[in-house]
DNA sequence: GTCTATAGTTAGATAGAC
DNA sequence: GTCTATCTAACTATAGAC
Protein backbone atom coordinates (compact mmCIF):
# COMPACT_ATOMS: atom_id res chain seq x y z
CA UNK A 1 0.00 0.00 0.00
CA UNK A 2 3.09 2.03 0.81
CA UNK A 3 3.97 1.64 -2.64
CA UNK A 4 1.13 2.31 -4.16
CA UNK A 5 0.41 5.86 -3.12
CA UNK A 6 4.23 6.61 -3.81
CA UNK A 7 3.64 5.63 -7.37
CA UNK A 8 0.56 7.26 -7.42
CA UNK A 9 2.35 10.87 -5.61
CA UNK A 10 5.03 10.15 -8.09
CA UNK A 11 2.62 10.32 -11.14
CA UNK A 12 0.65 12.85 -10.16
CA UNK A 13 4.24 15.25 -10.33
CA UNK A 14 4.82 13.80 -13.18
CA UNK A 15 2.06 14.73 -15.18
CA UNK A 16 2.09 18.27 -13.59
CA UNK A 17 5.58 18.98 -14.23
CA UNK A 18 5.02 17.84 -17.76
CA UNK A 19 2.07 19.84 -18.21
CA UNK A 20 3.90 22.97 -17.19
CA UNK A 21 6.79 22.31 -18.98
CA UNK A 22 4.42 21.88 -22.28
CA UNK A 23 2.52 24.74 -21.47
CA UNK A 24 5.96 27.20 -21.21
CA UNK A 25 7.60 25.63 -24.20
CA UNK A 26 3.99 26.46 -26.67
CA UNK A 27 4.46 30.39 -25.40
CA UNK A 28 8.49 29.94 -26.27
CA UNK A 29 8.13 28.41 -29.46
CA UNK A 30 5.22 30.15 -30.28
CA UNK A 31 7.45 33.25 -29.76
CA UNK A 32 10.74 32.05 -31.26
CA UNK A 33 10.10 29.65 -33.21
CA UNK A 34 12.36 26.12 -32.77
CA UNK A 35 15.68 27.17 -33.14
CA UNK A 36 15.57 30.66 -31.17
CA UNK A 37 13.93 28.92 -28.60
CA UNK A 38 15.66 28.38 -25.07
CA UNK A 39 15.38 25.49 -22.81
CA UNK A 40 16.73 27.86 -20.07
CA UNK A 41 13.57 30.05 -20.98
CA UNK A 42 11.07 27.69 -20.86
CA UNK A 43 12.40 25.84 -17.60
CA UNK A 44 12.40 29.35 -16.14
CA UNK A 45 8.85 30.04 -17.26
CA UNK A 46 7.98 26.65 -15.96
CA UNK A 47 9.69 27.08 -12.31
CA UNK A 48 11.38 24.25 -12.88
CA UNK A 49 15.05 23.68 -12.64
CA UNK A 50 17.09 23.35 -16.55
CA UNK A 51 17.71 19.84 -15.34
CA UNK A 52 14.16 18.48 -15.00
CA UNK A 53 13.19 19.62 -18.39
CA UNK A 54 15.39 17.68 -19.46
CA UNK A 55 14.75 14.98 -17.48
CA UNK A 56 11.08 14.50 -18.66
CA UNK A 57 12.06 15.31 -22.40
CA UNK A 58 15.38 13.98 -23.22
CA UNK A 59 16.33 16.77 -25.82
CA UNK A 60 14.96 20.25 -27.53
CA UNK A 61 13.81 18.41 -30.60
CA UNK A 62 11.84 15.84 -28.00
CA UNK A 63 9.92 18.54 -26.61
CA UNK A 64 9.13 20.44 -29.79
CA UNK A 65 7.48 17.10 -31.54
CA UNK A 66 5.65 16.81 -28.71
CA UNK A 67 4.38 20.07 -28.91
CA UNK A 68 3.91 19.95 -32.53
CA UNK A 69 1.83 16.49 -32.27
CA UNK A 70 -0.09 17.68 -29.17
CA UNK A 71 -1.66 20.83 -31.65
CA UNK A 72 -2.32 18.04 -34.98
CA UNK A 73 -4.46 15.52 -32.30
CA UNK A 74 -6.15 19.01 -31.24
CA UNK A 75 -6.91 19.86 -34.71
CA UNK A 76 -7.85 16.39 -36.01
CA UNK A 77 -10.45 16.39 -33.13
CA UNK A 78 -11.66 19.79 -33.88
CA UNK A 79 -12.24 19.67 -38.15
CA UNK A 80 -13.40 16.25 -39.07
CA UNK A 81 -16.83 16.73 -39.36
CA UNK A 82 -17.50 17.54 -43.43
CA UNK A 83 -19.53 15.15 -45.59
CA UNK A 84 -20.71 14.86 -49.09
CA UNK A 85 -24.37 14.37 -48.22
CA UNK A 86 -23.94 18.07 -45.70
CA UNK A 87 -25.54 21.03 -47.26
CA UNK A 88 -22.31 22.94 -48.52
CA UNK A 89 -23.22 26.09 -47.41
CA UNK A 90 -23.93 25.17 -43.67
CA UNK A 91 -21.05 23.11 -43.95
CA UNK A 92 -18.63 25.73 -45.05
CA UNK A 93 -19.90 28.25 -42.33
CA UNK A 94 -19.81 25.92 -39.84
CA UNK A 95 -15.86 24.94 -40.76
CA UNK A 96 -15.34 28.55 -40.87
CA UNK A 97 -16.61 29.72 -37.72
CA UNK A 98 -15.21 26.38 -35.94
CA UNK A 99 -11.51 27.87 -38.08
CA UNK A 100 -11.82 31.44 -36.39
CA UNK A 101 -12.98 30.05 -33.07
CA UNK A 102 -9.71 27.94 -33.45
CA UNK A 103 -7.71 30.56 -33.88
CA UNK A 104 -8.99 33.21 -31.62
CA UNK A 105 -8.88 30.25 -28.51
CA UNK A 106 -5.20 28.79 -29.39
CA UNK A 107 -3.38 31.07 -31.19
CA UNK A 108 -0.24 29.64 -29.92
CA UNK A 109 -0.79 26.27 -31.94
CA UNK A 110 -1.60 28.17 -35.03
CA UNK A 111 1.85 29.98 -34.43
CA UNK A 112 3.94 27.39 -34.10
CA UNK A 113 2.54 25.04 -36.71
CA UNK A 114 2.58 28.41 -38.97
CA UNK A 115 6.14 28.90 -38.18
CA UNK A 116 7.07 25.20 -38.66
CA UNK A 117 5.98 25.57 -42.35
CA UNK A 118 7.42 28.71 -42.95
CA UNK A 119 10.46 27.20 -42.48
CA UNK A 120 10.30 24.46 -44.02
CA UNK A 121 8.26 22.11 -42.12
CA UNK A 122 11.71 20.20 -41.23
CA UNK A 123 10.25 18.03 -37.97
CA UNK A 124 7.08 18.02 -39.80
CA UNK A 125 7.68 16.52 -43.31
CA UNK A 126 6.54 13.35 -42.33
CA UNK A 127 3.06 14.31 -41.07
CA UNK A 128 2.85 16.23 -44.36
CA UNK A 129 3.24 13.72 -46.34
CA UNK A 130 0.86 11.16 -44.91
CA UNK A 131 -2.04 12.34 -41.77
CA UNK A 132 -2.11 15.97 -43.88
CA UNK A 133 -2.36 14.62 -46.84
CA UNK A 134 -4.81 12.44 -46.21
CA UNK A 135 -7.40 14.89 -44.21
CA UNK A 136 -6.76 17.42 -47.16
CA UNK A 137 -7.91 14.69 -49.63
CA UNK A 138 -10.56 13.68 -48.39
CA UNK A 139 -11.85 17.24 -47.54
CA UNK A 140 -10.92 17.72 -51.31
CA UNK A 141 -13.36 14.79 -52.16
CA UNK A 142 -16.24 16.17 -50.40
CA UNK A 143 -16.36 19.68 -52.55
CA UNK A 144 -15.81 17.78 -55.84
CA UNK A 145 -18.51 15.40 -55.02
CA UNK A 146 -20.61 19.44 -54.14
CA UNK A 147 -19.13 20.79 -57.66
CA UNK A 148 -20.17 17.00 -59.54
CA UNK A 149 -23.47 17.64 -57.72
CA UNK A 150 -24.28 21.01 -59.04
CA UNK A 151 -24.37 22.93 -55.63
CA UNK A 152 -21.65 25.29 -56.48
CA UNK A 153 -18.93 26.61 -59.44
CA UNK A 154 -16.67 24.43 -60.10
CA UNK A 155 -13.60 25.86 -58.35
CA UNK A 156 -10.15 23.52 -57.60
CA UNK A 157 -10.82 21.79 -53.91
CA UNK A 158 -7.87 22.80 -52.99
CA UNK A 159 -7.56 26.00 -53.67
CA UNK A 160 -10.53 26.56 -52.14
CA UNK A 161 -9.45 24.63 -48.98
CA UNK A 162 -6.20 26.89 -49.22
CA UNK A 163 -8.45 30.36 -49.21
CA UNK A 164 -10.50 28.86 -46.14
CA UNK A 165 -7.41 27.86 -44.19
CA UNK A 166 -5.27 30.94 -45.06
CA UNK A 167 -7.88 33.15 -44.33
CA UNK A 168 -9.23 32.51 -41.18
CA UNK A 169 -5.57 31.53 -39.96
CA UNK A 170 -4.09 34.91 -40.86
CA UNK A 171 -6.53 36.04 -37.61
CA UNK A 172 -4.22 33.80 -35.24
CA UNK A 173 -1.13 34.99 -36.68
CA UNK A 174 -1.42 38.19 -37.69
CA UNK A 175 -3.37 39.11 -34.52
CA UNK A 176 -0.98 42.20 -34.26
CA UNK A 177 -1.64 43.78 -37.39
CA UNK A 178 -4.93 43.39 -37.44
CA UNK A 179 -5.23 44.64 -33.72
CA UNK A 180 -2.79 47.58 -34.69
CA UNK A 181 -5.07 48.02 -38.03
CA UNK A 182 -8.56 48.15 -36.29
CA UNK A 183 -7.13 50.35 -33.73
CA UNK A 184 -8.00 48.09 -30.78
CA UNK A 185 -5.59 46.08 -28.12
CA UNK A 186 -7.13 43.09 -28.44
CA UNK A 187 -10.15 41.74 -30.66
CA UNK A 188 -13.27 40.65 -28.83
CA UNK A 189 -15.89 38.27 -29.74
CA UNK A 190 -17.58 40.77 -31.46
CA UNK A 191 -15.22 41.31 -33.86
CA UNK A 192 -14.58 37.61 -34.51
CA UNK A 193 -18.40 37.14 -34.82
CA UNK A 194 -17.65 40.09 -38.23
CA UNK A 195 -14.76 37.85 -39.36
CA UNK A 196 -16.86 34.59 -39.83
CA UNK A 197 -19.82 36.98 -41.05
CA UNK A 198 -17.36 38.81 -43.94
CA UNK A 199 -15.68 35.80 -44.85
CA UNK A 200 -19.10 33.46 -44.97
CA UNK A 201 -20.32 36.19 -47.28
CA UNK A 202 -17.63 36.25 -49.59
CA UNK A 203 -16.90 32.97 -49.66
CA UNK A 204 -20.24 31.18 -50.04
CA UNK A 205 -21.02 33.74 -52.50
CA UNK A 206 -17.94 33.58 -54.30
CA UNK A 207 -18.51 29.60 -54.93
CA UNK A 208 -22.30 30.34 -55.99
CA UNK A 209 -23.80 28.44 -53.25
CA UNK A 210 -27.29 28.95 -53.08
CA UNK B 1 43.40 60.41 -60.03
CA UNK B 2 45.00 57.49 -58.09
CA UNK B 3 42.50 58.51 -55.01
CA UNK B 4 39.64 58.61 -57.26
CA UNK B 5 40.18 55.26 -58.53
CA UNK B 6 41.47 53.90 -55.37
CA UNK B 7 37.67 55.16 -54.14
CA UNK B 8 35.98 53.68 -56.76
CA UNK B 9 37.36 50.27 -56.02
CA UNK B 10 36.73 50.49 -52.69
CA UNK B 11 32.69 52.07 -52.93
CA UNK B 12 32.92 49.08 -55.47
CA UNK B 13 33.69 46.45 -52.66
CA UNK B 14 31.85 47.59 -49.98
CA UNK B 15 28.95 47.48 -52.41
CA UNK B 16 29.00 44.07 -53.75
CA UNK B 17 30.48 42.65 -50.15
CA UNK B 18 27.12 44.07 -48.48
CA UNK B 19 24.97 42.82 -51.43
CA UNK B 20 26.37 39.72 -51.20
CA UNK B 21 25.90 39.63 -47.10
CA UNK B 22 22.27 40.74 -47.37
CA UNK B 23 21.22 37.76 -49.56
CA UNK B 24 22.75 35.20 -47.49
CA UNK B 25 20.84 36.84 -44.72
CA UNK B 26 17.53 36.88 -46.27
CA UNK B 27 17.93 33.02 -46.50
CA UNK B 28 19.23 32.39 -43.20
CA UNK B 29 16.46 35.12 -41.62
CA UNK B 30 14.21 33.19 -43.51
CA UNK B 31 14.76 29.67 -42.62
CA UNK B 32 15.12 30.29 -39.17
CA UNK B 33 13.88 33.31 -37.79
CA UNK B 34 15.57 36.37 -35.91
CA UNK B 35 16.92 34.50 -32.45
CA UNK B 36 17.44 31.10 -34.58
CA UNK B 37 19.67 32.52 -37.65
CA UNK B 38 23.39 32.20 -37.39
CA UNK B 39 26.05 35.25 -37.95
CA UNK B 40 28.10 32.21 -38.51
CA UNK B 41 26.09 30.75 -41.46
CA UNK B 42 25.57 34.16 -42.90
CA UNK B 43 29.13 34.99 -43.07
CA UNK B 44 29.62 31.62 -44.92
CA UNK B 45 27.13 31.83 -47.35
CA UNK B 46 28.61 34.78 -48.20
CA UNK B 47 31.78 33.67 -48.39
CA UNK B 48 33.22 35.79 -45.98
CA UNK B 49 34.89 35.95 -42.61
CA UNK B 50 32.72 36.36 -39.63
CA UNK B 51 34.23 39.83 -38.71
CA UNK B 52 33.68 41.19 -41.97
CA UNK B 53 29.63 40.52 -42.04
CA UNK B 54 30.56 42.79 -38.32
CA UNK B 55 32.14 45.29 -40.00
CA UNK B 56 29.90 46.16 -43.04
CA UNK B 57 26.90 45.60 -39.63
CA UNK B 58 27.40 46.71 -36.54
CA UNK B 59 25.12 43.56 -34.88
CA UNK B 60 22.62 40.48 -35.54
CA UNK B 61 20.04 43.21 -35.16
CA UNK B 62 21.11 46.15 -37.51
CA UNK B 63 21.07 43.42 -40.52
CA UNK B 64 18.14 42.09 -39.66
CA UNK B 65 16.64 45.40 -39.77
CA UNK B 66 18.04 46.63 -43.01
CA UNK B 67 16.93 43.11 -44.75
CA UNK B 68 13.50 44.40 -43.36
CA UNK B 69 13.52 47.52 -44.21
CA UNK B 70 14.17 46.59 -48.17
CA UNK B 71 11.45 43.82 -48.30
CA UNK B 72 8.66 46.79 -47.02
CA UNK B 73 10.69 49.39 -49.67
CA UNK B 74 9.85 46.29 -52.46
CA UNK B 75 6.16 46.25 -51.25
CA UNK B 76 5.56 49.78 -51.09
CA UNK B 77 6.77 50.02 -54.77
CA UNK B 78 4.34 46.71 -56.18
CA UNK B 79 1.54 47.34 -54.40
CA UNK B 80 0.16 51.20 -54.72
CA UNK B 81 -1.41 51.37 -57.82
CA UNK B 82 -5.31 51.59 -56.42
CA UNK B 83 -7.66 54.29 -56.83
CA UNK B 84 -11.00 54.91 -56.15
CA UNK B 85 -11.87 56.16 -59.54
CA UNK B 86 -10.54 52.52 -60.83
CA UNK B 87 -13.33 49.80 -62.03
CA UNK B 88 -13.19 47.45 -58.82
CA UNK B 89 -12.99 44.16 -60.78
CA UNK B 90 -9.82 45.40 -62.77
CA UNK B 91 -8.34 46.76 -59.67
CA UNK B 92 -8.98 43.53 -57.82
CA UNK B 93 -7.89 41.46 -60.12
CA UNK B 94 -4.82 43.20 -60.84
CA UNK B 95 -4.21 43.14 -57.27
CA UNK B 96 -4.45 39.71 -56.80
CA UNK B 97 -2.31 38.75 -59.54
CA UNK B 98 0.28 41.16 -58.60
CA UNK B 99 0.57 39.55 -54.85
CA UNK B 100 0.06 36.26 -56.27
CA UNK B 101 3.37 37.00 -58.51
CA UNK B 102 4.91 38.65 -55.87
CA UNK B 103 5.06 35.63 -53.79
CA UNK B 104 6.29 32.97 -56.47
CA UNK B 105 9.09 35.54 -57.12
CA UNK B 106 9.99 36.64 -53.50
CA UNK B 107 9.20 33.95 -51.39
CA UNK B 108 12.24 34.32 -48.92
CA UNK B 109 10.63 37.85 -48.20
CA UNK B 110 7.29 36.82 -47.30
CA UNK B 111 8.10 34.46 -45.24
CA UNK B 112 10.41 37.27 -43.60
CA UNK B 113 8.10 38.66 -43.28
CA UNK B 114 5.44 36.81 -41.79
CA UNK B 115 8.07 35.48 -39.11
CA UNK B 116 8.54 38.67 -37.90
CA UNK B 117 4.24 39.23 -37.36
CA UNK B 118 3.98 35.80 -36.15
CA UNK B 119 6.87 36.06 -33.52
CA UNK B 120 4.95 39.51 -32.28
CA UNK B 121 6.53 42.01 -34.38
CA UNK B 122 9.40 43.05 -32.18
CA UNK B 123 11.56 44.60 -34.60
CA UNK B 124 8.90 46.01 -36.44
CA UNK B 125 6.17 47.57 -34.54
CA UNK B 126 7.05 51.30 -35.63
CA UNK B 127 6.23 50.18 -39.35
CA UNK B 128 2.76 48.43 -37.82
CA UNK B 129 1.76 51.85 -36.56
CA UNK B 130 2.96 54.93 -39.15
CA UNK B 131 3.72 53.40 -42.63
CA UNK B 132 1.71 50.08 -42.92
CA UNK B 133 -0.77 51.82 -41.22
CA UNK B 134 -1.59 54.78 -43.89
CA UNK B 135 -1.47 52.35 -46.51
CA UNK B 136 -4.29 49.99 -45.28
CA UNK B 137 -6.33 53.20 -43.98
CA UNK B 138 -5.91 54.10 -47.58
CA UNK B 139 -6.61 50.77 -49.29
CA UNK B 140 -9.94 50.96 -46.76
CA UNK B 141 -11.06 54.17 -48.33
CA UNK B 142 -10.99 53.75 -51.63
CA UNK B 143 -12.96 49.78 -51.09
CA UNK B 144 -14.95 52.16 -48.71
CA UNK B 145 -15.90 54.51 -51.89
CA UNK B 146 -16.76 51.32 -53.78
CA UNK B 147 -19.41 50.34 -51.38
CA UNK B 148 -20.56 53.90 -51.42
CA UNK B 149 -20.94 54.01 -55.00
CA UNK B 150 -22.94 50.78 -55.21
CA UNK B 151 -20.24 49.30 -57.38
CA UNK B 152 -20.20 46.41 -54.35
CA UNK B 153 -21.54 44.68 -51.31
CA UNK B 154 -21.04 46.17 -48.12
CA UNK B 155 -18.13 43.99 -47.06
CA UNK B 156 -15.92 45.84 -44.44
CA UNK B 157 -12.56 46.36 -46.10
CA UNK B 158 -10.10 45.76 -43.70
CA UNK B 159 -11.62 41.85 -43.52
CA UNK B 160 -11.44 42.16 -47.35
CA UNK B 161 -7.82 43.48 -47.61
CA UNK B 162 -7.27 40.59 -44.47
CA UNK B 163 -8.37 38.09 -47.13
CA UNK B 164 -6.67 39.00 -50.12
CA UNK B 165 -3.52 39.77 -48.42
CA UNK B 166 -3.89 36.13 -46.48
CA UNK B 167 -4.90 34.54 -49.23
CA UNK B 168 -2.23 35.15 -51.47
CA UNK B 169 0.66 35.39 -48.94
CA UNK B 170 -0.73 31.74 -48.44
CA UNK B 171 1.41 30.20 -51.26
CA UNK B 172 4.77 31.59 -50.59
CA UNK B 173 4.76 30.83 -46.71
CA UNK B 174 3.55 27.21 -47.34
CA UNK B 175 4.50 26.83 -50.27
CA UNK B 176 5.94 23.24 -48.95
CA UNK B 177 1.99 22.17 -48.12
CA UNK B 178 0.88 23.08 -51.54
CA UNK B 179 3.05 21.45 -53.19
CA UNK B 180 2.89 18.47 -51.21
CA UNK B 181 -0.91 18.29 -51.88
CA UNK B 182 -0.81 19.31 -55.32
CA UNK B 183 1.87 15.78 -55.38
CA UNK B 184 4.49 18.37 -57.32
CA UNK B 185 8.53 19.38 -56.29
CA UNK B 186 7.67 23.07 -57.15
CA UNK B 187 4.43 25.42 -58.56
CA UNK B 188 4.33 26.33 -62.04
CA UNK B 189 3.76 29.33 -63.68
CA UNK B 190 0.16 27.56 -64.96
CA UNK B 191 -0.18 26.52 -61.09
CA UNK B 192 0.02 30.14 -60.07
CA UNK B 193 -2.16 30.84 -63.08
CA UNK B 194 -4.81 29.07 -61.16
CA UNK B 195 -4.13 29.84 -58.11
CA UNK B 196 -4.99 33.64 -59.50
CA UNK B 197 -7.96 32.52 -61.50
CA UNK B 198 -9.79 30.64 -58.16
CA UNK B 199 -9.19 33.70 -56.09
CA UNK B 200 -10.16 36.28 -58.31
CA UNK B 201 -13.54 34.26 -58.98
CA UNK B 202 -14.30 33.89 -55.64
CA UNK B 203 -13.59 37.35 -54.36
CA UNK B 204 -14.87 38.90 -56.91
CA UNK B 205 -18.04 37.30 -56.92
CA UNK B 206 -18.09 37.01 -53.30
CA UNK B 207 -18.02 40.50 -53.02
CA UNK B 208 -20.94 41.03 -55.49
CA UNK B 209 -19.07 42.51 -58.17
CA UNK B 210 -20.06 42.55 -61.69
C1' DG C 1 39.61 47.98 -45.79
C1' DT C 2 40.52 42.93 -44.32
C1' DC C 3 40.91 39.01 -41.39
C1' DT C 4 42.95 36.18 -37.48
C1' DA C 5 42.50 35.27 -32.95
C1' DT C 6 39.93 35.45 -29.07
C1' DA C 7 37.00 37.48 -25.48
C1' DG C 8 32.70 36.93 -23.35
C1' DT C 9 28.22 34.92 -23.22
C1' DT C 10 24.76 31.62 -23.57
C1' DA C 11 23.19 27.42 -25.32
C1' DG C 12 21.96 22.26 -24.68
C1' DA C 13 23.04 18.45 -22.15
C1' DT C 14 24.65 15.38 -18.20
C1' DA C 15 27.03 13.36 -13.94
C1' DG C 16 26.43 12.63 -9.48
C1' DA C 17 24.96 14.17 -4.73
C1' DC C 18 20.77 14.14 -2.30
C1' DG D 1 12.46 11.42 -8.51
C1' DT D 2 15.01 16.06 -7.89
C1' DC D 3 18.47 19.50 -8.49
C1' DT D 4 23.31 21.52 -8.09
C1' DA D 5 27.33 21.86 -10.42
C1' DT D 6 29.60 21.52 -14.49
C1' DC D 7 30.86 20.13 -19.27
C1' DT D 8 31.17 21.09 -24.13
C1' DA D 9 29.81 23.53 -28.06
C1' DA D 10 28.00 27.35 -30.38
C1' DC D 11 27.11 31.92 -30.60
C1' DT D 12 27.83 37.30 -31.08
C1' DA D 13 31.08 40.61 -31.00
C1' DT D 14 35.59 42.93 -30.95
C1' DA D 15 40.64 43.98 -30.53
C1' DG D 16 44.53 44.35 -33.02
C1' DA D 17 47.90 42.70 -36.66
C1' DC D 18 48.25 43.27 -41.49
Amino acid sequence: MKKNTRNYKVGQTRLENQKKILEAAEVEFANHGFKGASMSNIADMAELPRANVHYYFKNKQELYLTVLMDIVTLWNDAFNQIKPEDDPKDAIQAYIRAKVMYSKKNPLASKIFANEIIHGAVHFRQYLGTEYREWIRGKHDVIQSWVDQGKMDSIDPFHLIFLIWSSTQYYAEHAIEVSTTLGKKNLTAKDFEAVVDSLSHIIIKGCGIK
